[in-house]
Order: C-alpha cells, then sequence, then structure tokens
DNA sequence: TTCACTTTGTTGTATAAACAACAGAAATGT
DNA sequence: ACATTTCTGTTGTTTATACAACAAAGTGAA
C-alpha cells in the first residue's frame, strides 16, 4: 500500500485532501491492495458492488455478454480509472457489466458504505470525496456519450475514422498507441474483426492513416 | 414557478430537503422558468453550459448530428430529468451535444455556478444537493450503458428485441408504450426507419411481439 | 533455433441492411 | 368535411458487412 501511497494522493478520486485528511479516509475506508491475474474476472454481472475500485496498475476492459454469447468491450479503463463507479452510488442495483482485468492489475478497494455510515457524510473530507467522485462520473458519462458516437456511425469506416480522431484529439497528437488489439478494437466498435482489417488497410492504401501495431497516425486530410 | 413548486420539491435533485432549504436553493440558484417551443433547440454543440435545467414538462431529446448529416439520437429525457448535466460538472468542456426539444417544453433553470461561488459548498442545503446530484449521475451512467448494450446488438432484430424487454423490464409490464416514433426510434437504434418497420410486423407475424402505435406488447416467449 | 500458438491480414461467398420509391393510414389545419 | 401533410408499412434493388477459411507475420517457450 505505502508504495502507491504519492499515486493515491494524486489520484482524481483523493484529489485536493492533505495528507492527514487521507490517511483517515483509507482508514475508514478500509483500504486494501488486491491483485487480479490477466483474465481474472473483478466484477461480474449481478454482482452488488459496495466497495470503490480504483486501478493502480494495469488495464480493464468493461464488457457485457450478449444474450447470444457475442461479447460487448464497453469501454477499457486504466490506472486512477474507477471500475463500475455508477453502482456503487445505486445501491440497490446490480452490476450489468463485467469487468475483465485485461493484464495483471492491482486494484485498490474502498468500502464506501462502511465508511458513509460511519460518518454519515458529515466529516469534512467525505465533502471533498463526494465533490471529487462527482466530478469523476461526469467525464465517465460524457466518456460514454463518445463512445455512443462512435459506435453510432454507419458503416466500419466511419466507425474507425470517428474512433480515431476521438483518440487523436483525446491525446492531442495525430500520432499515438491505443489501447487495443485488433479483435478487442472490433469488440468495442462491434463490427467484424476481419472485415475491419480489411478496412484499415483501405484507409492506408488511401493515404487517410498509417499504422503498424498499436501504433496509429491520422493524416492531415481526416 | 409556484405552479411546479410541489413538483421540484419532490424530484431526485431536491429530494430530502426542507421546505426552507428549498427556497432558499432555488433563491440562490437565481431559478426561473423557461419555455421551449417543439422542434427548439435547448442546448447546442459547442455550448459551455453553467446552467443545471430540470425538465418540468415535455420531453427532450438528446441529439448528436453525424460528420455527414445523420442523426442520433443519444437519449430522450422526460420530466425530472436533467439535461446534460454532466457538463455542468465538468467546467470547462463544451457540450458535444444537442438538446432539442420533442414536444412543447418547460424547464427549471437555476445558475449553479453562482450558487456554488457563493456558498462555496458550505451550506448544509448544498451538501444534500451535491449528494442527489451524484445518484442522479450514476443512474443516468447506468442508462448511457444500457444504450450502448441496445446499441451494440449486431441485427436489426436483436437491436429491437434487446430494446424492447429493457424497456418493459423498465416497467416491470409486457405492455407498454414506448416514447418514440418510428423515425426516431430508428434514429436512436441507429438504423434505418424502412428497415425496421419490416422486422416489427416481421416480429409480430411470428407472434413475438403485438404492436399498435407506440404501445407495445411482448409475448412470453421474448 | 525450432515448434506451437496467437494475432493480423486477405479473399470469396452468403446474407442482412440501406436505400429509394410508393401506397395507405393517421393526424392536422382550415 | 375536405385537403394537406406526416407517419408507417411494403417491396425490389444495390451495397456493405458478416462469416468462413486460410495465409502470413509475430511471439514466446523449450
Amino acid at each position: 500500500m505505502e508504495k502507491y501511497y504519492s499515486q493515491i494522493k494524486n489520484s482524481p478520486v483523493f484529489y485536493g485532501m492533505s495528507d492527514d485528511e487521507l490517511k483517515g479516509l483509507l482508514e475508514c475506508f478500509n483500504a486494501r491492495v488486491r491483485s487480479f491475474d490477466n483474465g481474472e474476472m473483478i466484477i461480474r454481472q449481478g454482482d452488488r458492488i459496495t466497495n470503490i475500485y480504483m486501478i493502480l496498475e494495469g488495464t480493464v476492459n468493461i464488457e457485457k455478454d450478449s444474450y447470444w454469447g457475442r461479447r460487448i468491450i464497453i469501454t477499457q479503463l486504466s490506472v486512477n480509472d474507477n471500475i463500475a463507479l455508477a453502482f456503487v452510488a445505486s445501491k440497490n442495483m446490480e452490476s450489468n457489466i463485467d469487468a475483465v482485468a485485461a493484464t495483471d492489475t492491482k486494484v485498490l478497494v474502498l468500502n464506501y458504505e462502511k465508511c458513509t455510515s460511519m460518518c454519515q457524510n458529515a466529516c469534512t473530507r467525505h465533502k471533498v470525496l463526494i465533490n471529487n467522485l462527482f466530478d469523476i462520473l461526469s467525464k465517465e458519462n460524457i466518456e460514454l456519450i463518445q463512445k455512443i458516437e462512435n459506435v453510432s456511425q454507419k458503416s466500419i469506416r466511419d466507425k474507425l475514422l470517428t474512433y480515431l480522431s476521438n483518440e487523436a484529439r483525446k491525446r492531442k497528437s495525430h500520432s499515438f498507441e491505443i489501447p487495443f488489439n485488433r479483435q478487442d478494437l472490433a469488440d468495442y466498435l462491434n463490427i467484424d474483426r476481419s472485415a475491419m482489417s480489411f478496412e484499415l488497410s483501405k484507409l492506408q492504401k488511401e493515404g487517410l492513416i498509417r499504422y503498424n501495431k498499436n501504433h496509429f497516425e491520422l493524416s492531415a486530410r481526416v
């Protein structure tokens, strides 16, 4: 835990807290670090979630298996992101998603219920916390809308171009790495992997993009 | 404004407040009611949003025009829902969506910035408020994930069945009204209207659903 | 290095969806 | 009650994508 102390202190969840407040909160939260292997399930559909999970190392896919067994990747999370935060607030709502470790992963686990019932939202550090959580949830919300835009394009080409330009904008560069391999990207955009590969090469031949493995560059024309 | 007083008092935003707290807040917020005609824009892409908008009457579509002019309906809001709340919290983020009145609409407008800068989150009513907003944002988040599931199905048939069963579950009944006309539903599910109509009749012929205008009934087999 | 395994790219074929065009029904205004 | 407009359902044609099968490239372990 000590190892991650400064990382935790600078994370969006605990942003703006003094050392004392942070220490107190971590105790009050019964904070602990848990490890998950690549591929391991962190949260399952149907779970009732009472903990805040914050990623310390690794990446996590938020997924859903469709009725007929097809996999949907809703979003991919990485360091400092929170897993399924929305379900913590809506207490009697079951998770309708899976969270799956996409690499070996370390997660900070905070018992939210325990903390809120003890201090009953009264202490000042809780006030800072809830403000931070509110900000985080807003950003997540905007990200989800972004994703809806990505997958709502009607052709594979438009989905790819929309996704890639959004990524470029997010990273403020025409040249960037994407966090997905081809199959995962296809599952994220809800398209067939081979058709996507084909379209990617076509875009490259046309000079709209260049790529090598997970590195992409957008031409000025995109 | 007085007309809506009890409605406002029981809305999720102000839930759990005393009459005094509510009155104080409405004043602090510089609360007022605005009217919009059917089709009028309430929020435009690129706007910087500093007000909380709560729907008092009517329905509002959250939309996005794709680069090539196709319309995407991200979600539809109705009475007591908040419009673009996520963008209020993320202050220096521009709205990336349009909010369009889908009927004649009345909206309660609250100047969030003014209020928070005045009381600096210190007063007790602000604490209740931010907790409420946090809850609301969580629910919105879960709704968006739901929508992603709906549009991520690969066939028109699966999109319709997923959407309809989710609606049924939400309303706890096999028999319900949907808030969309056919074109809007198609824009919501990102599919062609005529192809959707065709698939709906097919589902009806197969006995999986029955419908008349906006009223739908699911057979037990769905 | 070699071998097994995974990932990515390529092609042909079958299929589902978009699109366009239209007809009938329903809603709206005068 | 009528004309006008909007909405919904139907059909045929074109087009894009899924799917399957395979080849090539990359990766990692023995």
